[in-house]
DNA sequence: CTGGAATGTTCATGCTGGCAACATCGGGCA
DNA sequence: TGCCCGATGTTGCCAGCATGAACATTCCAG
């Protein structure tokens, strides 16, 4: 993530990437509020009025971080679940590639809290802070999510979850892991040791296993 | 929540406890970054530096004001546990005590976002973001949480959560309900049908319930 | 009734986001 | 080849916020 910076002429050349690998650091290093447009072009080496020249302001700098952020939440699911050995029974296959892909999950949150609190910050367009104005562009889908939805279907062999409850049982999914990364990096459960974090993980994840094949 | 002010006096005689009033205003409004010391003061009426000589800084307020919103979610989980009629079979009552106080948390949320949002947001005491110096001041227990165990504890007739993972099992079914309020107000989730999401809370409620009595 | 402690005010510093006007460079077109 | 225009950066500037120091006012206890 370190900036490339050739020789030192007037046009930086690739201002906006360099822009953007600086602000992920700072998200990495701070979390979302920390990514600051001055102190982006300030690393770069250019003046703050810079970087309007390539972002609307600081919420576009943010939303494209954490676009990036989504991105590498993903990458680690996906890498967890290459990890894991295959199964035999698909079955039992798809159940331990659910469990990968949230175990890669919640460590993507221990590993990196920055980039994870910045993956789902809220960006107010207006800054009003109001009901969220009604946008009509839809929001691309975040492919964490596609992970673990798909997963779910995977593990629906005997019919259960229910086709009916399927999508929300995807939201349950992921509001277990969510929830349990939140609380790991900033709630009550931040500091836990390893060990009890580990066992917290797994118990969650039994959790969300045996409670999605209820459904 | 309105400040009561008397008459114009030089002192306003109860500053300290006005300015929480507007605080807690401003993140029912907006959320905790909304809290801002300054528009506090003016609410107030009076000059933004008075305000330092009852808090620390802006951080303390913030701090001041998460308590009060967990406060409130923990009480408006206890009126709806409070509305849910008991049961015969002291089983059923326990696991629909469990429904309810998750289902007053998620509405909480819901009816609430901004002081839910503060009631878990992050403090920072440096302002470094690091990751988050050794504070030997225990921090206290969250009662919303204290509140999800002693329900867990009260469902483990049959054995189930085993003991051993009971503590694990309180953040489990924690974790489901605090990642499901957030994806509601801030993340994909946001903007469903009141419809679909009386549906993925009652689908959670229920993974978390049939997943708990597993393990 | 009077002086110290509490409480509020004004002024100043340094940070941030954001806009307007100006400077510089580089590539396409005559 | 040479020149002009648009893209890219820069300097200055304003407003809002956190925070501290020095100063003013008021209250209360001795």
């Amino acid at each position: 993530m370190a900036a490339i910076s050739g020789g030192k002429t007037y046009h930086h050349g690739d201002l906006r990437n360099a822009l953007i690998c600086a602000a992920v650091d700072l998200a990495t290093e701070g979390g979302p509020e920390r990514v600051v447009l001055r102190e982006a072009a300030r690393r770069v080496g250019v003046s703050p009025t810079a970087a309007y020249r390539h972002f609307d302001g600081r919420g576009e700098l943010l939303r494209t971080v954490r676009t990036h952020a989504r991105c590498a939440l993903a990458d680690a699911m996906e890498r967890a679940a290459g990890r894991e050995p295959g199964a035999d029974d698909p079955a039992l296959a798809a159940e331990r590639r659910l469990a990968a892909l949230c175990r890669g999950y919640v460590g993507f949150a221990v590993d990196q809290p920055g980039l994870y609190r910045a993956a789902f910050c809220v960006l107010r367009p207006d800054g009003t802070a109001g009901p969220m104005p009604e946008r009509q562009v839809p929001e691309p889908e975040i492919r964490a999510f596609t992970l673990l939805r798909d997963a779910l279907e995977g593990l629906a062999r005997a019919g259960t979850p229910r086709p009916a409850v399927r999508p929300a049982a995807g939201a349950a999914a992921w509001s277990a892991v969510h929830g349990l990364s939140l609380l790991l990096l900033d709630g009550p459960l931040r500091r836990l040791p390893v060990q009890r974090r580990n066992a917290v993980v797994e118990t969650t994840l039994a959790m969300v296993v045996s409670g999605t094949r209820a459904l």
